[in-house]
DNA sequence: AGCATTAAGGATAAACTTATCTTTTAATGC
DNA sequence: GCATTAAAAGATAAGTTTATCCTTAATGCT
């Protein structure tokens, strides 16, 4: 469904928003490992996410990755995966068809944009703060 | 959402099996003209798709490939992406953890399953039979 | 100022997907 | 049998994604 990039950058995004609720901003080291990701290939993603302001960092000593408040209210998993996958995993055809349009349908379009559209609702509809709740964090997992 | 592979293999298949409607069997270069796609690599596709028995083929002359009767009655879209994808578009982790599992799951999985099973169920309940029905075949396209 | 720390940036490598080309095998008609 | 046709099979190339490594820039501490 999503690629490599993408899912580290969810994860990575997600740990840092349940580690951000205590005020500390996190290193790399600890997101990698945390999440079970590539540490190198992890910070090229959390670079381009903080260009987007995604998620903020500072250099140098007891420097790292956090998001700050007002972040955690606004971003939803939708805004991480537009920036890591485009927007061709919301507006794309099931069959590749270079144009997915109502008015010259490929066969599967109107079962596929119902799929296509919960899904970007559902990403939505996610946010960081839900995902960095107490309740959240004591249920789900970041790696296995 | 799919693969190159899976696109391409999704369209020949749907293209061939409107064309065994008229008993003819189709050969590569037309059908890689109908669906706009690679010819040599459609033609791999295809060679997968025969060897896992989704549709037929025979070589020489007025040879091609083709779909029969049965096949056309019993394959739906889940099982070329099956052949094509593998199962882990069905039974992987949105967040790419090794196993998903609601013993252990990530933040996304409860919502993840739900797309996902969406997904699966729309491609069971897509037969060959319906794709390749007179209506589908005016109202629908194969290329753009 | 000098040093230690940590992210940013750039270059490169490995792996995988996508794509093409050539040779071989099977089927058909003569 | 022989020539012709078309898919199967194998080899190779191009492109993209995934991953690592090394250098540079920013920050804080002494
Ligand atoms: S045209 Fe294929 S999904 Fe819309
Ligand atoms: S564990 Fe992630 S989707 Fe099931």
């Amino acid at each position: 469904m999503f690629s490599k990039t993408c899912e580290y950058g969810l994860r990575a995004v997600i740990y840092i928003a349940q580690q951000a609720k205590t005020n500390e901003k996190i290193g790399i080291t600890a997101i990698a490992d945390a999440i079970d990701s590539p540490q190198a290939f992890t910070a090229k993603i959390l670079q381009q996410l903080t260009k987007n302001n995604i998620v903020q960092s500072i250099k140098g000593p007891f420097g790292g990755f956090y998001i700050d408040e007002q972040n955690l209210q606004n971003i939803s998993l939708n805004n991480i995966v537009q920036v890591l996958e485009g927007n061709r995993i919301y507006t794309g055809c099931g069959l590749g068809l270079h144009q997915c349009n109502a008015e010259k349908p490929c066969p599967l379009h109107f079962k596929f944009i119902e799929i296509r559209e919960n899904l970007k609702k559902m990403l939505e509809n996610t946010t960081l703060l839900e995902l960095s709740s107490d309740k959240s964090i004591t249920d789900y997992y970041l790696k296995n």
